[in-house]
This record gives C-alpha cells, structure tokens and sequence, in this order.
DNA sequence: TTATAAGTAGTAATTATTACTATTTAGAGG
DNA sequence: CCTCTAAATAGTAATAATTACTACTTATAA
C-alpha cells in the first residue's frame, strides 16, 4: 500500500472521532482539510483500512458506521438517536475464538450489533409521558 | 393489518427456505406463485413482517437476508460462498436479557453475525492447495 | 531522474430501497 | 348480501448508496 495525504486523512479523520460516524460525516470531515477530495477516494480509503484492519467497520442498522477501536467489541444502535454506542461486556469476550471453536468456521470478524433505546432516550421518552 | 394474498405467499416463502434469502431471492421465487408481484409490493411485507416478528431480518456483509426462525439465534456468513448459516451456541443464549441488564440499554433485537470461511470452503481451499 | 503502477478527481453507471399514484380489495357494519 | 372505507397493490418514478470508469497525478523503486 503507497502512501496518500487523502488516506491519511480519512484515516485520521476516523482516528479522532468518539461517534462512530458514516460515510457521509466521514467525508464532510475530511473536506475541511482537503476540500475537492471525491467521495468515491473517501469509500476506497475506508474499504482498505478497514481490510487493513487499521479502522473497523460496523454494520448497523442503519447502514455501515466506522470505527477507529480495532479490537474485539460491541455495538448498539439507538433506534430512536440513531447512534451507535460501544458495548464491552465480558461474557461476550473472545467470541471469535470460542465459535472458531465450537463451529469449525474460520473466523475473519464479528459483526454484534443490539438495536434498542439508549439510556439517554429513555429518560427523554419517561419525561414527556409524565 | 388485513389479509392479503402476496403477504400470505411472501411469508410462505420465507417459511420454506432454509437458505436465509435476500429479497431478490425471495422476489423470484415469490413470482413463481404470484405472476406480476411488485417488487415494492414483496419489500413492504418484508419489512412489516419482520416487524411483526414473524420473520427475522438478517443484517450481513452483503445486505440484507431474511430468516423463517425468530427466536434467538446468530449466524455465520461465508466470505467465499457467500452463503449465511445458523450459530447455535450456548455461551450466547440470552444475550439480550444479559445485555440489558449490564448496560441498561432496552433491547430490542440483536443482530449477531460472523464473516469468516464455512466447513465446505474451508475443505475446498485445502484441496486446491494439495 | 525517470519509469511505472498505485492513487485520485470527477463523472457516469449500477444497485438497492423507498415514494408516489391510480386502482383493487379485505372485511366491518349495516 | 350490499356498501363503504381504509389498507394493500401494481407499476413507475425518485432517491440514496456504492461502484466503475477514465484521464490525470504522484509516490517510490531502480
């Protein structure tokens, strides 16, 4: 892989954000630096980090989400917000290696997305009906 | 919601494939029955079953695919066949009740699946190789 | 310094999904 | 049985997401 500003960028780009943003924020994040970047450098850069394994992807919901936190976790959608939230529970750690195990499947990545209402939903939800 | 014919075959569909189909899938095999079935006409009975929970919406690598088994269950997706397959695995029984117990977050579905290499691939590449 | 293959911008094409509209139909209430 | 009405449909158009294409640019190896 040669090295390309517009790759570091998304790269960075993905780095620095907390929100597990799409496509479409990823790109409005990284016409600020480079502003006549195309949309299609943006999806390319995104396909081959992730299969880098330098960025994740999350399939959600609601489409495909990255991620900069590559190791093995979780997420959950809001389905009212739309946001996705990181989940780190411990039963769940080494998933990957204890279905290689118990499947015989090869294991590339786990995808574990929850669709439900985040905390903060919730309490907006209690509020207008009290 | 009211009777109708296409969302009876629709369903009937779904229900006789143990092959999780995507809509494209399910749209042909659909005509089979129902000549001159829209394709917008086998999307919304789709998307309203699934709401019903009579059938499972699959989230995979390669979009959506459709599931006749609604308890809870993950699946596998094979990167070279690109086939999706049932994960039965005890360590993974009542995630959503685990779930919403230690993150609060109110759980509505859970969308678990796995890319990796299934057993036939994986016997195929080998034999290649030899 | 130069050759070349990878990467890019800009655009076109493709694919998946939803929206729209005129028409049909299930089924509730007479 | 009728009749009324809202739900559902077929067919088409519109939208959104993603990939493909092409001429140009640039990293980097020799």
């Amino acid at each position: 892989m040669r090295y390309s500003k517009q790759r570091e960028v998304v790269f960075e780009v993905v780095s620095k954000s907390d929100d597990h943003p799409e496509v479409k924020k990823i790109y409005e994040r990284v016409k600020e630096k480079i502003p006549n970047i195309s949309l299609g450098t943006v999806y390319r850069n995104l396909n081959t980090l992730s299969a880098d394994n330098q960025i994740k992807k999350i399939i959600s919901f609601d489409g495909e989400h990255f991620d900069k936190t590559t190791y093995e976790h979780y997420h959950a959608y809001c389905d009212i917000c739309k946001n996705v939230f990181d989940v780190n529970l411990k039963f769940l750690s080494d998933t990957s290696e204890k279905i290689e195990k118990n499947t015989g499947i090869k294991v590339i990545s786990c995808n574990f997305i929850i669709k439900g209402i985040c905390h903060n939903c919730q309490k907006n939800k209690k509020e207008r009906e009290d």
